[in-house]
DNA sequence: CCCCATCCTCACGATTCAATAGGAATTGCT
DNA sequence: AGCAATTCCTATTGAATCGTGAGGATGGGG
């Protein structure tokens, strides 16, 4: 599941991406647009910092902007510092494994295998995926059309 | 996120699969195998029941079987049933849609329609492998090797 | 009638999620 | 220096969900 957290912090980016870089947007414009918890967008904006996706400057005329193009960030990467790793069981993650306490026989696991199959599906679409990628998305209208069809 | 109810929920239909078909299993007998706790499995494999994929016995000789062969039973049903919708957020999802309050254009929406291919993605490899396969998968060590190279 | 095993409902502690609160720190402007 | 704007940090809260367990009701087999 994305959590809202996710949800918030994706349309923050794209919030950011839609903008010349090095103007800077204030949390409380992004909240506005986006109808997001001004609070809420702040403690994920010092994530997102914090993870070197965007930068910040306090003060009068401060605010966020993107530390990259666009174009180099990947949406995976943003995901996953928000909610965490993309695939649905721990025992199938290459960015943070963990095995399974029930399982003996990982290898044989019937379960496991399923889940490294609809990770890497997961990430094949969301790895390739970059921001501005996605803001374009959003914006054609004939693309999305033959996303529906 | 695959909770432990999914997982437990899906290895215990492979353990049935494994069964001659009418050959009823016990509770106990699947908890012990997987390492299960007995009560907790007790409540899944009733909901399991209730949506039609296992028959279910009482009394002495009784426990459960399939109630289909496994190879109608598709893994993705399963996990709707027990951990709810595939899509990785509502408004991306086909069999329960609901909208977004935050998202006034839900068309344009760049996240929406990431989520929608995420779904999509997620959807064809569980949509399309059944119960059989994956116990087949989980037997067969070249099929194995096939998948982590 | 007596086992056996499923069935049902409730309840609990722990964790995570979503949001809020309150203020400290930093910057720009005058 | 002083003020206003804005990010930054930490803690807390309330609600929901997760994982599990207890206790007993229900019903079939012998
Ligand atoms: S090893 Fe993780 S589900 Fe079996
Ligand atoms: S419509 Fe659901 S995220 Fe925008």
């Amino acid at each position: 599941m994305l959590t809202k957290k996710g949800k918030y912090g994706l349309k923050a980016m794209v919030h950011l991406a839609a903008r010349e870089p090095g103007e800077p947007s204030l949390v409380s414009e992004i909240a506005e647009a986006n109808n997001i918890p001004k609070k809420f967008l702040d403690t994920i904006l010092g994530e997102l910092r914090n993870a070197g996706f965007v930068n910040s400057k306090k003060g009068k005329g401060g605010g966020y902007t993107l530390a990259r193009s666009a174009h180099l960030i990947r949406v995976g990467h943003i995901i996953r510092i928000l909610d965490g790793p993309l695939a649905p069981i721990q025992c199938a993650s290459k960015t943070s494994y963990r095995r399974c306490d029930d399982c003996t026989d990982e290898r044989h696991c019937g379960v496991r295998i399923l889940m490294l199959e609809a990770r890497e599906a997961l990430a094949t679409v969301l790895d390739n995926r970059t921001l501005a990628e996605m803001r374009a998305a959003a914006q054609d209208d004939e693309l999305i059309l033959s996303y529906v069809i």
